[in-house]
DNA sequence: GCCCAGGGATGCG
DNA sequence: CGCATCCATGGG
């Protein structure tokens, strides 16, 4: 991918394996707006401002490595999407997704966010965070910044209800009281399995949305979250009415391997588009 | 009014 | 272990 550096500014040249809108829209992140062909994108405390058209993207940020990093922009897709559109179940989710990239977002972030995710919708999830950000987080002038985790630390039960989290106020309170931000350097630095496990013993957290925070906060690829779309697509794939999602984490993990992140992505942002039943 | 949403916790066998 | 049931709440 050709990409030119400026200060506060990445151009990218090459606009075939990066779709600023699929990016977007395919889940992996909720504090963004689009409006024709330009974008903002919050994640921490920081923003970046994207325009594009068929040619070139610009993003437009005092903080172009953190953005770099975040659209995974070392990554060479192609290379990606060539093993596996071998795969014939693969060929047409990721011709419609082909823009389609993984992003690389803060841990803790993810984590809060995937906590909310779980058994709602998309909309109702953005403005959650969103009521989080401007209650808690700093006031950046143009938008609030995801509050830090002592920040969240003063919210209470009450307050992530008036959030709409509904029956996971409880747990997301009880998270946020035991986590702390020396978990997040362990973390990083841990095996897969580790993380996992610890994952798992944080309130809010089961296999799904663990698997979420790994491929989406911890740059863990080799995960493939099975959430109700990915149920549909794996019944409608192999004509059965399972709800077995453990046995299905487990077929679809061996069968891509390492890429099973990138796969579950071209899958879910291709079935859920197309309505499948 | 009903069904669903990027599921998880809990209890029971 | 596997399985069933319950859980808030807004959008479609």
């Amino acid at each position: 991918m050709k990409i030119k550096k400026e200060k506060d500014r990445l151009i990218i040249l090459d606009t075939q394996d990066f779709d600023v809108v699929q990016t977007l829209n395919c889940g992996q992140i909720f504090r963004f707006v689009i409006n024709g062909n330009e974008a903002l994108v919050y994640s921490k405390d920081k923003c970046a401002k994207i325009d594009w058209d068929k040619n070139k993207i610009e993003i437009n940020t005092k903080d172009i490595d953190y953005f770099y990093n975040f659209f995974d922009l070392n990554t060479d897709y192609s290379k990606i999407k060539k093993i596996l559109k071998e795969d014939e179940l693969l060929s047409s989710a990721i011709d419609y997704g082909a823009g389609i990239r993984i992003i690389n977002n803060d841990a803790y972030e993810i984590l809060i966010s995937f906590i909310i995710s779980a058994n709602n919708n998309i909309k109702r999830i953005k403005n959650s965070i969103e009521y989080l950000c401007s209650h808690f987080g700093k006031n950046m002038g143009n938008y609030y910044a995801f509050p830090t985790l002592d920040e969240l630390k003063k919210a209470t039960i009450k307050d992530y209800k008036n959030a709409g989290l509904g029956y996971r106020a409880e747990q997301m309170y009880e998270t946020v009281q035991k986590l702390e931000i020396k978990d997040f350097n362990r973390l990083i630095k841990m095996p897969k399995d580790e993380q996992y496990k610890f994952l798992l013993s944080l309130k809010g957290i089961g296999e799904k949305v663990a698997n979420c925070i790994m491929l989406f906060g911890l740059g863990v690829k080799d995960v493939f979250p099975v959430d109700t779309w990915i149920n549909k697509v794996y019944n409608n794939i192999t004509n059965t009415k399972t709800t077995d999602r453990k046995k299905i984490t487990k077929e679809l993990t061996n069968k891509y391997k390492e890429l099973s992140g990138y796969a579950q992505q071209y899958f879910f942002y291709y079935y859920r588009d197309n309505k499948l039943k």
